[in-house]
DNA sequence: AAAGTATTTTATAATTATATAAAATACTAA
DNA sequence: TTAGTATTTTATATAATTATAAAATACTTT
């Protein structure tokens, strides 16, 4: 295997930045973390909580979880899944803040993106 | 205009956030954030500072723009980008400390995401 | 006005992401 | 072992994202 240079490194790095952060952009991929937020809770619980159907629900967790954004704990049939590290969070919500900071101060963004 | 469930608006807020979001799920956009954490920049130094065509280019800082992630300025023939709001940048720093964590601990989800 | 530089836009093709539906696996309980 | 429940996987069709190349716009200078 040929030596990495710097920069091939740092290439790298984002790109792993940027497949982690693909799990923040999908709208059902936030109400799962924002569920979650609560603690951990079963495939069902989740599915019903925010009204998904099951398989679909399956592939956005098992993308979470091959990030290492969520990880999982089997009791018996039931699969309870929970959030890898709490300090994302704060990740979440910083970039909510700027979201809702955004709609106040003009709506436009909301224009920008619908036309 | 029909009235708004409470349930709706949250969807809707999903949505943007999720939009906002899309803004880092690619490594160029990411190395552009990382680039104006120094402050404004042009196009053209932008462009040779991490390699890449400009019109490529310009649709990344183009759907940055459309999100309210950067902000310009006009000079002459010249565009200036800057980060609209450099609180940001702690999502950015928290996301990139969690996956640096993450390779530390295991090197696995280079692994899972390379198969 | 014509030519030059900077940036944006458009068209296109290739890739990736997504929802849906159906099938498969994993575990439990009868 | 069979039936039942929970979850995951697969196949497929549709939609969204992306890079490339070419054309268009905007501004400046001559």
């Amino acid at each position: 295997m040929p030596k990495m240079q710097k920069n091939d490194i740092e290439k790298k790095i984002y790109e792993y930045h940027a497949e982690m952060c693909k799990v923040f952009s999908h709208p059902t991929r936030l109400e799962i973390i924002n569920t979650l937020r609560e603690g951990e809770m079963n495939v069902t619980d989740i599915s019903t909580r925010i009204g998904i159907d099951m398989g679909n629900l399956s592939q956005h967790l098992g993308m979470m979880r091959d990030r290492r954004i969520l990880v999982t704990r089997k009791g018996g049939n039931v699969v309870y899944y929970r959030l890898a590290n709490p300090k994302m969070l704060n990740a979440f919500d910083i970039l909510r803040e700027i979201l809702i900071e955004q709609i106040k101060k003009d709506g436009n963004m909301v224009d920008a993106l619908e036309e």
